[in-house]
DNA sequence: TATGAATGAGTTTTCATTCAT
DNA sequence: GATGAATGAAAACTCATTCAT
């Protein structure tokens, strides 16, 4: 069971959390981190509710309590997860190197933190990997499941993203629209690549990933 | 239900096939078509084996006689559909100017084949998209279910594409690489535009696609 | 949600109410009104007592505090409702006409006054009609719930009656038996008109109740 | 368990009924008996679908071959046993005296058989009473789960009733309403009396019962 | 080969009731 | 008194798979 920790009782008005709201925000954590472990071990469809609630160690009506059904709940785990490794790749990003970098660098650099996240839990790649994609933004800007932290997140990885394009004079009709396409990119061919060994390992083909990123770059580059 | 139809009684040794034969092939087809047609209407996991069998017309104990079991049978459907879609965007590459032309407009023609088929039929992309990838290839290529037949028409995809570089005087250090390249990189970001809307249309999109396509050979190119 | 009112805080001691008194009599009211709206449009079966206490604004606990269980609650709203709709048609029967009336014209008008009453609200009508007979009576006389205005009003119910048939000259052996012979006999043949439409519509019945339910007057007279 | 019995393996065509088909008549109705007899143990509400399989000997899937659901069995349970009764009793009315005997006579045989199935199964009567209508000939009338047979022992039951007017030279408007009045009367008066002894015993009661439906009958005369 | 009735484990979902706050 | 989160037993229903015919 994963453990339920909650450092900080303070709710969303900047009130502190009554233990009662302490509690139920412990439950909702511990059937989100119980499902992702289960879904990354089995699978999404061979995972019951029976199973989540069981090792979450709630009783079964009370996943219902805070989830309309398992839908519901992957939705809310795989944008949650999404935004995580996508803020860690942007964290790569910036401080791969110290001194100052080049664009390509940088971008390498942020594909295979990407990359390496997938690889370092080939489980977790199954389950998000194709729905790592633009798709999640939307969603979460919409939904109203997802409270202002996670939007918050959203935007501090697309600001990231215009601050180094920012910092190194890169110029595009649409930045949106380049990221868009380098993290489908990543995401295709890595799965491919990780899942599969088609069309051959990974580690040989991130040269031609580095350098199929870096022509786009320039070909979307005014 | 989908007609069972089988104009060419032949079988894959070239003799006239025998009345069993040629039912246990019409049934076999029967099954393929219905399930296809089930799991792009109600999606693959919505969709019974009942409800396959019902449409298909034969008995339920009938199915296990051909699949193993719907896995089995969905693999079988991926690969054929796979290839047909492939086949037809070679097709239009080859053939969509009658006078010689440069590689970039065959690779255009190409892209926008496959993202004319989706298009035309979104239900079928939801199905497909995700599973035509290089995957595909190796599948057939090893899977004892699928016959001598389906390897041809693999090999022809791929030789298809190799002679379209050599007329173009294309040379690269792996023409598979770049194929599995290309193939993900209009599946996916395809799949995006077409089904999510995401980032933008798919019309808006399709200049960004071209561009990014282009970039790619050049990148590869020796 | 019904509203709560209460416009008299009189206790059953004829004391003034603590607002403590006012507020669980409300809370009270509330729980049977909102019930009783739920139970005939969704009956009774398919009413939760989460809808109940939704519906009546009070938490799922304070529904045990007032009543035993669903079933305790449907016992005192059908008793309720139906004195209400045999008060009614008393009143109907002796004001119908201004100037003095046989006894066969304020049966009538009895009679009516209760299908219309049914007629008005169908849906009332599925869940009050095969309680509404002689049980009810002494349901409510017997019960430990219901308080000593209930008790009253179907005395009055009775009495009411007695003063009808001794208006009219009209004596016979046992008028409890007559009364209670009447009300099934319209409350069956009338729940099969207006639900079922059977044998005939209402209208079409309404002939045939009447020279009905007069034959038995005559019947049972002495 | 109630016992399986088939003594005379003929299908509805007149045909010779295969193992098959006579294994499959026997579930249905091991199922329907079964059923029945928990609806009149413990209530309907409170019989669940298990319980019927369990006592029924057949798997829980195999209930879901032969009915819809729950309502869908109790629908043709109450329908062939109302016939069941409506039959006993005309057989009744014909038999009771084997002298030519008056309509009246007739009637309370009629009246009588009906009370007295219902008093020597009090549990019976709970089940059935509030069903054993005019809607219940409608139902089974329309019904397409209705076999052939049953429909015709409805007309049976009607026709029956005409014959015995004709004999004994009753003439009305509209025998099918005289049939539903006094049918509605004997069920809705005699429920009272029986489960309730509401407001007297069946025994007290039955004189005044039977003046009403001579009453009724003369009353409808023309 | 082909059938389709039968199976029953497995899954989702509901909801009356309790009890700590 | 009032609350409402939590419970978990219980119920309906599904469906892949088997096997006697």
């Amino acid at each position: 069971m994963v453990a339920i920790a909650n450092s900080c009782p303070i709710n969303s008005f900047g009130e502190k959390m009554s233990k009662v709201e302490v509690n139920k925000k412990n439950k909702r954590l511990a059937l989100l981190d119980n499902a992702y472990s289960l879904f990354i071990e089995k699978g999404f469809n061979n995972t019951t509710i029976s199973d989540i609630v069981n090792r979450a160690g709630v009783a079964k009506g009370t996943f219902y309590l805070y989830f309309k059904d398992k839908f519901d709940l992957r939705n809310e785990i795989v944008a949650r997860k999404s935004i995580e490794i996508l803020l860690k790749a942007e964290e790569n990003m910036k401080s791969s190197g110290t001194e100052p970098k080049t664009l390509e660098e940088g971008i390498a650099a942020f594909s295979d933190a990407i990359l390496e996240c997938f690889r370092n839990n080939r489980l977790q790649l199954n389950f998000i990997s194709k729905n790592l994609s633009w798709g999640v933004f939307s969603h979460i800007a919409e939904s109203n499941f997802s409270n202002e932290k996670d939007r918050e997140e959203i935007n501090n990885v697309y600001n990231n993203f215009l601050a180094v394009l920012d910092e190194n004079n890169y110029k595009c009709a649409d930045p949106k629209i380049l990221l868009f396409t380098i993290i489908e990119f990543i995401n295709s061919t890595g799965y491919s690549a990780i899942v599969g060994d088609a069309p051959c390992s990974l580690d040989k083909y991130k040269p031609y990933l580095h350098k199929g990123i870096e022509s786009l770059f320039k070909a979307y580059k005014i």
